[in-house]
DNA sequence: GCCACATTTCGGTGCCGGGCGAAACGTGGC
DNA sequence: GCCACGTTTCGCCCGGCACCGAAATGTGGC
């Protein structure tokens, strides 16, 4: 007897699988080669470990030349397995970061990062924290105001053509270092999509930690008015 | 290198620990011997198998006299095996039920069943679409409007003390059949547990499944304006 | 054409873990 | 006290799979 449930949560039950799909949740693809290096595997090893995800509908591949790039299937996989590791980091006990440049990244990645798509962290808290003081967004399920609309279809948003996709519009993901629920759904994407464009924040290094940038920094204030106490 | 989304997913990666939660989302308590049964495993496999969940945090436990029974760990918990178990089924070819045991038994679940704590299948469904057209419940976030809160009051459910709780109030739930969103949280629950006390629902057999009593389809059609043919 | 490099295929190895049954343990009923 | 029964411990077997390195394949650059 075949258990769905059991097949989908094995592919994540291996300590190198896990870590490409944990590296993945920064939304950008990779090479099943920087996914080798990334979990300290061997490249034949890691491919296979890639074939097998991507035929388990856990990533999708795309093939450019002699590069093999891989993502993320889909939002919906991206938070489920944020949920997972989220409720993971809960149960076992955590290994403090050591050193200084793992305490370095640490911090970064609690203060600002992305997650799959939208922005995390607690910049990401605290701007869903101040739309909904501003009453942009509604209650605990993260419903945009008409007032929210308007302010993303200001922000250059396409708020028409975001409703359309079928993702959800807006959804909360839970914050895997605040513990604190965050704005995610198409609208955060677009958000974080912005965010980027207009470069009020940029990546720092090659990980999902970002840097808000001194634009950034006057562009929450203007647009939220957020502090900069409030996220770094 | 230990990563604990993959010790969590490991503990569902197993098909007979993966037929147990999936049993235990009915939101009851079973025994380690039902358990085992019902995956078709000796009792002794069961009994590790129970631990292993147990110590991971995906089971509660708790001692009876000879027996053990176990439940989900918490709410939180059966969302997220509900998630990933509803993304699994969506991924895998499912068989179809075979034989006219199984086909009914198919039935009776896809029109009504319990999802851990709250209601689920084409009632509840149903429900929550009378809910939203009825504007008691609001937006894609499933936020309760005061008109959705006054009517749960009228039901004898106590607004203030589910509001103070740490579970969310109202929470969207994927349903594994009707791959479309149903009420779930505190709210959910509370209405669920009303639907039993009245005996607006009773269960069928051992299973998830659940039947509308008579007085149920009087009071969902008072309470909601449900029709019959819009559930069963 | 030839080299460099990313990826994949293939064999082989070692280990982890699920399975069982037998026996021990613990509790409740008589 | 004794038996019945649910549960657990233990020892053992076996299959599956993560891993590697070597070689093959495929692609881009020169």
């Amino acid at each position: 007897m075949t258990v769905p449930l059991a097949r989908l949560a094995g592919l994540l039950a291996d300590p190198s699988r896990a870590a490409f799909c944990l590296a993945l949740l920064d939304g950008r693809a990779w090479t099943a080669g920087e996914l080798a290096r990334h979990a300290g595997i061997a490249p034949s090893t890691a491919s296979a470990h890639v074939t097998l995800l991507v035929d388990g509908g856990v990533l999708a591949d795309e093939r450019q030349g002699r590069h093999r790039y891989v993502r993320l299937a889909d939002p919906e996989m991206a938070a489920l397995i944020e949920e997972l590791a989220v409720r993971a980091e809960g149960l076992a006990e955590v290994r403090p970061p050591q050193g200084l440049r793992e305490v370095t990244r640490a911090k970064a990645i609690a203060r600002a990062r992305t997650c799959y798509d939208h922005l995390a962290g607690r910049l990401g808290v605290a701007i869903t924290g101040a739309m909904l003081q501003r009453r942009l967004l509604t209650g605990a399920g993260f419903a945009f105001t008409d007032a929210g609309l308007v302010w993303l279809s200001g922000l250059d948003i396409d708020v028409a053509a975001l409703d359309k996709a079928k993702r959800p519009f807006a959804r909360q993901c839970l914050d895997w270092t605040e513990r604190r629920p965050h704005l995610a759904g198409a609208a955060g994407a677009a958000l974080c999509s912005q965010a980027f464009s207009r470069q009020w924040v940029e990546r720092i290094g090659g990980g999902r930690a970002v840097r808000v940038t001194p634009e950034g920094r006057n562009a929450f204030a203007a647009q939220l008015g957020l502090d900069e106490k409030q996220w770094s």
